[in-house]
DNA sequence: GTGACCACCCTTTTT
DNA sequence: GGGTGGTCAC
C-alpha cells in the first residue's frame, strides 16, 4: 500500500490557506447557539443530542462545511457516516450549497456499508477474498444456509434457516467471528449454531461473497489484526461524524472507536428518544455510554424544535417521560399553539380506515382545520404493515390516491433479483449462487436431479457451477431436452460476458486510492451494457417468460424489468451497477401527483408531515404484544419510543385512533386501548367524536349499541376515554360532503366488460353508478371501485 | 420435472 | 387473509 505515504503527504492543507481569513459565514449565522456550539467545536469528542426536528442535518452539515471553509481538513480527510442512502445523498446536497458548489469531492461521506465495501475491496486479501468479491442480500443468504442445514440433516421444520439466518446475523451486528462466539450461545440452533456459522463463513469466502453483515465485521477484524493498515486509516480520516448514533449496533460501534482511537476527533448525532431499531442489533447503550467511552467528551443538547406546535411537543413529551433509561431532553418551541392532539376510537379497523379517509378528504378540501392541505402533506404511519391494507382497500374504493412507503423494495422484487442474477454471471461466470438461481428460471427442464449433476460434476472438477454444467452436458450427462437447454444456456453466458469487454486499458494505478475506484479500465465494447442487458434478458428468454404469463402481475413485472435497463443508464457498466444496486438503489419513483402516504413507523424516522395520522393505538397492536414478550420492559420502552417517533412526526395535526375490533390474520379479535394513550397529557388532547354515535355516516348505524355491549367500550381505557371526553360533540362529524362527480370520470364501461385494476387484478363489470363501477375480479372478489383505476381489457383471451 | 393443492405462519427491516 | 414452502399426483 505505498500510496498510504502519498495520503500522509497532503495531511493538512497548505499554510497559506489556512491563514486565509474566513470569509463571513452565513451558515454559522443561521444556527441557534446550541448549534453553533455543535459546529464549532471541531477537535475532541463531541456528543451532539438532537431532539427530534431540532436540526440536526442542519448542524451537521454545517459542521462539515466549517471544517472545510475554515480550511483545516481537505474532503477526502472527512469521514462521514450514515445509515440510508437518503441521508447520505441530503447531507452531501446540503454541503455542496453551503459551500456553492458541488460537494462531489467527499467520497467518504456514505452509508456504514458503502464506505465498508470501498475498504474491503481494498483489503480483501486480509480476510481471505479476493477484491472483487459479491455482495450475498438476505434472499442468497437464506438459500446458502438452507444448503449447509440440509447437508447437516437437519429437521426444517423445527429449525428453519432462517431462524440460522437471524441468530448469524445477530452475531454479526455483536462483532462477533465463529471463534469468538461466547459459550452462552453454545445452545444456539440446536448447538449446531455456532458450528453452522463457521462452516457458511467457509463457504462465502469458497464463493468470493460477503452478507451485509460481513462487510463491517471484515473490516473490524482487520483493523484489529492488522495495526498498521487501522493506523494509515486512523490518520488519513481526521475528522470523523456519525450521524444516528442511536442506531449503531456493536460492530459498527467497534469500527467507529477503532478509527477514532488516535486523535478522537469523532462528533456523533443522535436522539436516545428515537433508537427503534433495538430488534436488529442497535444498541442504545453505545449512545448511552458515549461520555465514559470518550472521557471528557463536549455533549452538546439540541432542544428547540422548529417542526412542530406546542401540543403535539407536550404529547410527544408526555409520553417519552414514561421511559427509565434517557439521556433526558426537553423540546420546546416557539410556535404558535395551533391545534390540540386529535384522539378518537373506533368500532373497527375499517370504520378507522373509511373516518380517516374521509378526514384526509375534508382537510384536503378546507371543510376541516386551519388550512387546505394537499395530500402529499399528510401521512398515515402504522405500526405493522399488515395495518395498510385496510386503508388501501378503503382508498382504492373511493378514489384517493395514495403511496405506500417502504414495501418490497424494488431489487428485492423477484424479476429483479432474476435479472440480477443474470447479470452477475455475465459478469463473473463463478458466481454459483446466481447460477443456482436462474439455471432453471426461466424453466428449461432442469430439476432437481439435473442440478445435482451439476454440483457433483463441479465438485470433482473443482470448477464453477457453470464450468460444471458445461462438462456435464459434454460428456452426456444431462441429455434431451435439459441438457439442450442447459447448452444453450452456457453458450449465451458465454457469448453475453464477451461482450461485457472491449480493448483493456492499463492505467498508473496508485493514482486513485482515495476514491476508491478500480485501477483497471476498459475501452468500450461493440454494444453499450444497456443494450447487453436487454439482449441477455430477451436471449435468455426471460422477458418471454414473463410475457406468456397470464397473472396479473406479469405486466408490473415487466415493466419493472424495463425500469431496471433504464436504470443502467446511470452506470458506466454492468458491474458498476451490480456494486451499486446491491448496496443503494432504492426507488423513490413519486411521479405524478400529490399522494397520501400510508408507511411503518419505522419507516417514518427522519420524516415529517403538517398532518399525521396514527391509527392502530391498541393494546398487543401497538405496543406490538411481541415486542414485550420477547424483550419484557426494553421492548415496552423502545414501542414508547417508537410512539415518540410517530407523534414528533407531525408538524400541525397529529391524529391517534385506535379500533376496538380489527381482524388480524381473518380472525377477529377486541382490544384495549393502548396503553400510551393514557399517557397522552390531557390538556393537549381533543377527544373527538366517532361518527355513528350522533348518526354520522350511514355505515355504522347501531354502533352505539354495538358500543354499549361490547366488553371493550367498558373497559377502563374506553371510560377513561370517554371521562376525558368532556364535553360531547367538540368535534362533530362533518356533515357527509357531497360527492363531486367529475364529469369526465363518468365511468365508459359497458356491463360485462372484461376490465383490470392494479391491485385486484382481472374482472367483469357488473354494475354502474356515476364514476363508480362494481366489478366481480376472478380473485378478490366483487368490490366497487372508482372507474379511472380500471383499464379496459378487451385482449383478455377468454 | 412440473403444476396443483394444502398446511402453516405470521412485527418492525436503514444496508 | 394471503404468501410461502412442501408434498403428491401426473
Amino acid at each position: 500500500m505505498s500510496s498510504f505515504d502519498e495520503m500522509d503527504a497532503f495531511e493538512g492543507a497548505s499554510l497559506s490557506a489556512r491563514a486565509m481569513p474566513v470569509p463571513s459565514a452565513e451558515y454559522l449565522n443561521n444556527l441557534n447557539p446550541a448549534q453553533r456550539e455543535a459546529v464549532e467545536r471541531l477537535d475532541g469528542p463531541v456528543l451532539m443530542l438532537a431532539g427530534a426536528g431540532t436540526g440536526k442535518t442542519k448542524a451537521l452539515t454545517a459542521r462539515i462545511t466549517h471544517l472545510l471553509r475554515t480550511h483545516r481538513v481537505r474532503e477526502n480527510e472527512i469521514l462521514a457516516v450514515t445509515f440510508t442512502n437518503k441521508a447520505a445523498r441530503e447531507m452531501k446536497q446540503r454541503v455542496g450549497r453551503m459551500l456553492g458548489r458541488p460537494a462531489e469531492g467527499m467520497p467518504w461521506l456514505g452509508t456504514f456499508h458503502a464506505i465498508c465495501v470501498k475498504l474491503l475491496r481494498r483489503h480483501a486479501e486480509l480476510v481471505g477474498l479476493k477484491s472483487n468479491f459479491t455482495i450475498l442480500d438476505s434472499d442468497d443468504q437464506k438459500r446458502l444456509l438452507k444448503q449447509l442445514t440440509q447437508a447437516a440433516n437437519i429437521d426444517d421444520k423445527r429449525w428453519p434457516a432462517r431462524m440460522l439466518a437471524g441468530i448469524i446475523d445477530d452475531w454479526k451486528n455483536r462483532a462477533l467471528t465463529p471463534d469468538k462466539v461466547p459459550a452462552a450461545d453454545a445452545g444456539a440452533y440446536n448447538h449446531k449454531g455456532i458450528e453452522l456459522y463457521a462452516q457458511y463463513q467457509t463457504r462465502l469466502r469458497e464463493l468470493n461473497a460477503v452478507d451485509f453483515g460481513d462487510l463491517l465485521l471484515h473490516m473490524v477484524t482487520i483493523f484489529q489484526t492488522h495495526p498498521d493498515v487501522l493506523e494509515q486509516y486512523q490518520r488519513w480520516f481526521r475528522y470523523i461524524l456519525v450521524d444516528e448514533y442511536q442506531d449503531t449496533n456493536v460492530a459498527q460501534y467497534l469500527w467507529l472507536r477503532l478509527l477514532a482511537g488516535g486523535h478522537k476527533n469523532i462528533c456523533c448525532v443522535g436522539d436516545d428518544d428515537q433508537s427503534i431499531y433495538g430488534w436488529r442489533g442497535a444498541e442504545v447503550g453505545n449512545i448511552l455510554r458515549f461520555e465514559k467511552d470518550f472521557p471528557g467528551a463536549f455533549v452538546v443538547r439540541l432542544e428547540q424544535n422548529y417542526r412542530s406546535t406546542p401540543h403535539i411537543l407536550a404529547a410527544a413529551s408526555n409520553v417519552i417521560r414514561g421511559n427509565e433509561s434517557r439521556l433526558g431532553k426537553e423540546l420546546w418551541t416557539d410556535r404558535e399553539e395551533g391545534e390540540k392532539v386529535r384522539l378518537i376510537g373506533h368500532w373497527d379497523g375499517e370504520e378507522e380506515a373509511r373516518w380517516i379517509g374521509e378526514e384526509i378528504d375534508a382537510m384536503q378540501g378546507s371543510t376541516r382545520g386551519v388550512r387546505p392541505m394537499n395530500l402529499d402533506e399528510m401521512a398515515i404511519l402504522v405500526r405493522a404493515s399488515h395495518q395498510m391494507r385496510a386503508f388501501e382497500d378503503r382508498f382504492l374504493t373511493i378514489g384517493l390516491p395514495y403511496k405506500v412507503i417502504g414495501g418490497p423494495r424494488f431489487y428485492e422484487r423477484m424479476e429483479i433479483r432474476d435479472a440480477m442474477a443474470y447479470f452477475r454471471l455475465v459478469v463473473s461466470p463463478e458466481d454459483d449462487l446466481a447460477f443456482e438461481r436462474i439455471v432453471n428460471t426461466p424453466k428449461r427442464g432442469l430439476g432437481d436431479k439435473a442440478q445435482q449433476t451439476i454440483q457433483v460434476v463441479a465438485r470433482e472438477n473443482g470448477v464453477s457451477l457453470v464450468e460444471g454444467a458445461r462438462i456435464a452436458v459434454e460428456n452426456g450427462l444431462i441429455k434431451g431436452k435439459g441438457g439442450k437447454a442447459l447448452r444453450e444456456l452456457i453458450d449465451g453466458l458465454a457469448r453475453w460476458n464477451a461482450m461485457t469487454r472491449g480493448p483493456r486499458i492499463e492505467v498508473d494505478d496508485d493514482s486513485v486510492i482515495d476514491d476508491g475506484a478500480s485501477p483497471i479500465r476498459y475501452g468500450a465494447p461493440e454494444h453499450t451494457h444497456i443494450e447487453l442487458a436487454q439482449i441477455v434478458l430477451d436471449e435468455s428468454g426471460y422477458t418471454a417468460h414473463w410475457q406468456n404469463e397470464k397473472t396479473p402481475e406479469a405486466p408490473g413485472r415487466l415493466e419493472n424489468l424495463k425500469e431496471l435497463v433504464n436504470q443502467l443508464d446511470n452506470f458506466e457498466n454492468l458491474q458498476g451497477f451490480l456494486e451499486h444496486v446491491s448496496l443503494v438503489m432504492d426507488n423513490e419513483q413519486d411521479s405524478d401527483g400529490a399522494k397520501v402516504s400510508i408507511m411503518t413507523l419505522h419507516a417514518a424516522k427522519g420524516l415529517e408531515f403538517p398532518a399525521v395520522f396514527l391509527p392502530g393505538w391498541e393494546d398487543g397492536l401497538f405496543p406490538s404484544q411481541r415486542s414485550m414478550d420477547e424483550s419484557g420492559l426494553k421492548g415496552l420502552e423502545e414501542e414508547r419510543r417508537l410512539a415518540y417517533v410517530g407523534i414528533t412526526r407531525a408538524e400541525e395535526v397529529c391524529t391517534i385512533s385506535f379500533a376496538a375490533n380489527r381482524r388480524v390474520f381473518g380472525q377477529w379479535q377486541n382490544s384495549m386501548p393502548s396503553r400510551f394513550i393514557d399517557e397522552l397529557p390531557e390538556d393537549h388532547v381533543e377527544v373527538l367524536t366517532p361518527p355513528g354515535l350522533y348518526g354520522g355516516g350511514q355505515t355504522t348505524t347501531g354502533i352505539e349499541t354495538r358500543a354499549a355491549e361490547a366488553n371493550v367500550y367498558n373497559s377502563p381505557g374506553w371510560k377513561r376515554m370517554q371521562a376525558r371526553q368532556g364535553q360531547y360533540g367538540m368535534s362533530q362529524p362533518k356533515e357527509s360532503r357531497n360527492t363531486v362527480i367529475d364529469a369526465t370520470a363518468v365511468a365508459s364501461f359497458t356491463l360485462g366488460e372484461r376490465v383490470f385494476h392494479q391491485k385486484f387484478g382481472y374482472g367483469a363489470v357488473i354494475g354502474i353508478e356515476g364514476d363508480k363501477v362494481e366489478v366481480d375480479f376472478d380473485k378478490a372478489g366483487t368490490k366497487k371501485v372508482v372507474s379511472r383505476f380500471l383499464t379496459a381489457k378487451d385482449d383478455v383471451p377468454f
